[in-house]
DNA sequence: TATTGTTATACTCTATAACTATA
DNA sequence: TATAGTTATAGAGTATAACAATA
């Protein structure tokens, strides 16, 4: 499809995209997926990437404004509505009375796992059509540039 | 980094992502950047969305609706505020008193093609460490799973 | 004084249900 | 009756600014 001619036609359709309409159409196309599975529990994207990255972490509500990309009052919001429904918790830190650490419930936990899971599956769906060379080909690319990214902004890895 | 084996283990960071991960840590990269670059222009990843689909196309509000995957009476609103800021109009149908076409304005084409600039251009910096063969290997991968995944759910192309 | 977190406020975004007007 | 679109309402998500409590 795309070629090292490489030059879009006036008349270039989705059989041809460049590497910037491809990225953008797919990373759409994977926010809808997403998006779909979290509506099958009741859940946005955005509470689902919180109990996501709370899977392997109990942070702050700075640190877990940093890992969402959201200002702190933010966070406050989102965390008071996922404490609501018991998927998470707000713990307190021994030796610092104004820290609070967030973590999972055992329903946040079973169900990120399910959702992860869920996701997995509709995105090995997706990729069906690829061969496994492909899909390791992909997911060496799709590392590359989020490795370039952290380290084009100074993130830690 | 992946390998066939393939099998993640335990201690699995980021410098070895399956394709699952990878892609939708792929997306949230990407869409941080769209949401970075609108908000240098006051806009949101939606509003940003509406001007790029009407680049092309002045759709009515139903069709509009099926495009951006969203309820008719949301993208009322969507419109509404959009209008308000003198990016786009509605637009009478000839010859259908109910139906409205809903067009950009010279204002919303220009900041339509300002921001896919910077998209572009951002997106470029960032595929900067492929090589030319890789970056068309990813855009005809991306392009695959677009193609697939519209086939796979009956959309026409 | 600096840091951690919340509150107050005002938007945008979204869906459901009910509605208007036209076909 | 069916279709195109809006309105009413309610809630999630977000940011800015001001605040409280603790370090």
């Amino acid at each position: 499809m795309a070629t090292t001619a490489g030059r879009p036609s006036a008349t270039a359709s989705v059989s041809d995209l460049g590497v910037v309409d491809g990225l953008v159409q797919l990373s759409f196309l994977i926010q809808s997926l997403l998006g779909r599975v979290a509506a099958e529990h009741d859940l946005s994207i955005v509470q689902t990437r919180l109990i996501g990255v709370l899977r392997d972490r109990e942070p702050g509500m700075l640190e877990l404004a940093r890992l969402l990309e959201l200002e702190k009052s933010s966070v406050t919001g989102l965390v008071d509505r996922a404490e609501r429904r018991g998927l998470v918790q707000r713990l307190p830190v021994t030796g610092n009375r104004r820290a609070v650490h967030v973590a999972l419930t055992p329903h946040g936990h079973a169900l990120a796992r399910t959702v992860a899971d869920e996701v997995g599956a509709r995105i090995a769906a997706l990729t069906s059509g690829l061969s496994q060379s492909q899909r390791n080909h992909l997911a060496d690319l799709a590392t590359r540039l989020i490795l370039d990214d952290a380290a084009g902004r100074g993130l830690p890895f």
